[in-house]
DNA sequence: ATTTTATATCAACAATTGTTTATATTTACA
DNA sequence: TGTAAATATAAACAATTGTTGATATAAAAT
C-alpha cells in the first residue's frame, strides 16, 4: 500500500525546496516545517545536510553516465548516437527535473572530497562527449569544427531543459517535438 | 596617477570572491579580510551584501540590452543579427567574465523587489531573440522553426562562455576563432 | 590652519544555523 | 503480548552572520 517511504518523503521535499530556494538558503528548519516535524527528527533520516546534496547529485550524474556509456558502446554512427544522447538528456529533465536543476545549479556547494569527485564525474561526461564528436568528425558525418568549443555549446544547450518541466507552465512541452526541434538546430542550425 | 578607486577596488574583490565561493558563501568578513582591513570598514564603501550583487548584476544586465537594442534597431538582415549578438555575448564575457559568472549563477540571490525587477528584465532580454529569430523565418533567412525552443537553445549555448574566460587555464582562446566556430555551429550545425 | 572627508578599528548586537543529546511515543514484528 | 525499530519532541550548543555605533586617524579641501 505504502507507495514511498517516509526517508524518500523527505528527500523529496528536500530537493523541491533546494530547487525553490537554493541549496545554502534551504535550512534543515525548512525541510522539516514542510514535513510537518521538528527539525531534530531530520537527522533520523539523514547523517547531515550535506548528504541531501550529495545523495542527489551522484545519483543523477550516474543515471547521465549510465545512458552516455550505453550509447558509446553501440554501433550506431556518430549523428545517431548524437541524437540518442540529446533523447536521453530530455528524457532525464522530463522525469527528474528537481534533480537536474540540482545538477545545474548547486554541485559548487559540494565539499571536499565529493567536490573533486563530482568535478571529476563532469569532466569525465564532457570527454566522453568530445570522444563522440571526434568519431563523427573522423567518420566525416560531422563537419571539421573544433570538437571542444561545439561539446561546450552543446552540452550547454540542453542544460536549460529543466527549466522547461521544473516550471509547469510549461510542462505540456511535448517530448517528441522538443526533441525534433533540438536535433534539428544542433544537425543543422537555423538557417535554411 | 591613481586609475581605481578604492571604492571601486572593494567592488573588484567582492566580485572575485562571489565568483570563487559563490554569493552565499562569501562573508562580509572574507570581503574585508581579502581588502586587508576589518568587517566593518566595509560599510563605508557599500550599504549592504545585498547592493553589492544589485550592483553588477544591474550594471551587466544593462550592458547586454544596450547591444542587443543597437542590434535589433539596425538594418540588418536577421542572420546578421544574430550573428552579432553571438559577437557581442564574446565581447562581453571576454572583457567581463565574473560578472557574467554573476549574472548566470547568483540572480536567484537577490530580494524582492529586485529580484522581480531582474527576472522582467530577463525575460525582456529573451523577447527581444524571439523576436529576432521571428524576423529571420518570416524573412526565410531561418528555417521554419518553434522560434522559442531555438531561442532557448540559443540563449543556453553561448551561456558557458565566461567559463572559457574566467578559469585563466583557457584564456587563451582567441575571440575571433571562437566566434566563427560557435556562429558556424548555431547557423549549419555539426553536419556535414 | 582649520574643517571636512575618507579611511580605519574595536566591540557588540540579535538572529540564524547545523547538529547533538536525552527522552518520549508510536508502529511493526516475533 | 512484549520487544525492537521507527518516529517524534524539547532544549540546548557553539559558531557564524550581517550590521551598527562610537571613535580614532590620515588625507584633502577650504
Amino acid at each position: 500500500m505504502k507507495v514511498t517511504t517516509k526517508k524518500e518523503d523527505f528527500l523529496q521535499a528536500s530537493l523541491e525546496l533546494i530547487h525553490e530556494k537554493g541549496f545554502k538558503a534551504t535550512t534543515m528548519r525548512d525541510i522539516a516545517d514542510r514535513m510537518g516535524f521538528d527539525v531534530s527528527n531530520s537527522y533520523n533520516y539523514i547523517k547531515s545536510k550535506q548528504d541531501i546534496l550529495e545523495f542527489f547529485l551522484f545519483r543523477t550524474s550516474e543515471e547521465f553516465h549510465a545512458a552516455m556509456n550505453d550509447i558509446l558502446a553501440s554501433s550506431y554512427p556518430a549523428d545517431e548516437k548524437l541524437k540518442q544522447v540529446i533523447s536521453a538528456h530530455i528524457k532525464v529533465a522530463a522525469k527528474k527535473p528537481f534533480e537536474v536543476a540540482l545538477m545545474v545549479n548547486e554541485w559548487r556547494n559540494l565539499k571536499e572530497p565529493k567536490y573533486t569527485e563530482y568535478i571529476r564525474l563532469r569532466d569525465l561526461y564532457e570527454r566522453k562527449m568530445i570522444q563522440l564528436l571526434q568519431e563523427g568528425v573522423q567518420t566525416k558525418v560531422f563537419k571539421d569544427m573544433d570538437v571542444h568549443i561545439a561539446t561546450a555549446v552543446i552540452l550547454s544547450s540542453i542544460r536549460w531543459l529543466y527549466t522547461a518541466y521544473a516550471d509547469k507552465s510549461e510542462a505540456e512541452l511535448n517530448p517528441i517535438e522538443l526533441e525534433r526541434q533540438i536535433v534539428g538546430l544542433v544537425f543543422n542550425g537555423v538557417l535554411v
